[in-house]
DNA sequence: TTATTCAATGTAGTATACAAACTGTACACT
DNA sequence: AGTGTACAGTTTGTATACTACATTGAATAA
């Protein structure tokens, strides 16, 4: 396989390549959960040999993005929404913390990344591009939580916000990817806070935005009926 | 290299055996923060090629427990007391977030499960045995964070819980591993509120737990001088 | 003596080769 | 017909081979 070819870095890129292209097409829901990763497939798709693809792989699955089976094969995790109530109360109390630390520890450099982020929020927003302000929405509450200045939470943060990328893609899709504009004016709000450095209202706010994603959510799994989304197992679900 | 001889699980276990292994050393200061770990050298250790090692690499690096200069070679993440303060935040909040679902939802199989585990730490005090002590607190723990039935947040707790396994380490070695009795009280009150489904008293003492074990390590810290203990580069260091 | 270049060496990243485990199908036997 | 076994195909897990990057140290020049 014409060995020494390659585009882009001529060395550990590779691993990267394989490893940033897959995450990101498994929180956007390129690739269902549940799917079936063929080492040998994604290889040849990226022009690489297996031993890249398997470090991706294995990357992946310590962040719990993809599940392996044992000597058969690797999907990617499937999204067990009967325990998305556990996932809101987690990320409403990183939320809280982190937030309201932001609001204490923050320094202006970090309040530029903050609005940075915020603004390809709106934009996106304005350009009704459902999948950028997803990502945008992520990024910005990861800088806040870089904000935070506790790499410990920021990380725990991270993490859960990631997979909240799959949840609100769920959402977003089953409507289109229509994007409401109800989301538009809490993150302005929190910025006060932050800039202001009020750690109250900056965590009440934060714990207000936790309850709005996951009421809106539910709501939403109301509306549908629980199995019909059930994406655990399947490749062809939703 | 005899390929096929193996003496437990002819499949799948390398990688695995190799990755607890080097866990174990690492959280148990065996192999010191900074120390290098060469591939080629791990793999002759347990008779295997580099393929699982490197797995094993790669895992404990997505962890954090190792960390991975590009192309050059891979050692045992440093340990920054600096940021200690964080690591205490991190842990006290985790801590009182969990203790008290724990105490909320905990199940009867579950209080089985922390009582023994806390059998396990008595026993380790009784024996003077600081090693099987610090693994014991940490499983301990790990139970309650089960039984919070927040998988997210155990999942964060535990990782923050197997960090803490280091410090201890490096505390009760600074003082030739001799076991200080004066921990000895506070989990069965732990215990108690979880049974008694006492959430407030719960989350107090799990808070309390935390700033106690923190106020040890500081008052640790300031006994020597911060630079003496700084491991982070060295490999003789401490 | 000190700085600089370059070759030599070692180790990480990648490719490939091989072995074991699982999957499914076909066929035989009851 | 139903069940079990054999065999082929596919894919993971591991071993080995190769390549490139990086560091080291010696040789040479200033």
């Amino acid at each position: 396989m014409a060995a020494g070819e390659n585009g882009s870095k001529s060395r550990g890129g590779g691993a990267r390549k394989v490893y940033n292209a897959l995450r990101t097409e498994i929180l956007t829901l390129v690739l269902e959960p549940g799917e079936l990763l063929d080492e040998a497939r994604i290889g040849e798709r990226f022009g690489l040999s297996r031993s890249p693809v398997r470090e991706a792989l294995i990357r992946l699955s310590s962040e719990g993005l993809v599940t392996t089976l044992p000597n058969k094969s690797t999907q990617v995790a499937p999204l067990q929404i009967e325990d998305f109530p556990q996932y809101l109360d987690a990320l409403d109390l990183l939320q809280r913390a982190v937030t309201r630390l932001a609001a204490k520890q923050r320094r202006d450099a970090d309040l530029v990344i903050i609005k940075s982020a915020q603004g390809a929020f709106e934009d996106a927003l304005g350009r009704r591009d459902a999948l950028a302000m997803i990502e945008a929405n992520r990024d910005f509450h990861v800088a806040i939580g870089e904000a935070a200045r506790n790499r410990y939470l920021a990380d725990s943060y991270a993490r859960i916000l990631d997979e909240g990328r799959r949840i609100l893609r769920i959402y977003f899709r089953s409507y289109g990817d229509a994007v409401h504009p109800e989301f538009a004016d809490e993150h302005p709000r929190i910025i006060a806070a932050i800039e202001a450095r009020d750690e109250d209202l900056a965590e009440r706010l934060a714990h207000a935005h936790a309850r709005q994603m996951g009421e809106r959510f539910l709501q939403y799994l109301r509306s549908r009926h629980t199995a019909d989304i059930s994406v655990a197992g399947g490749v062809d679900a939703v």
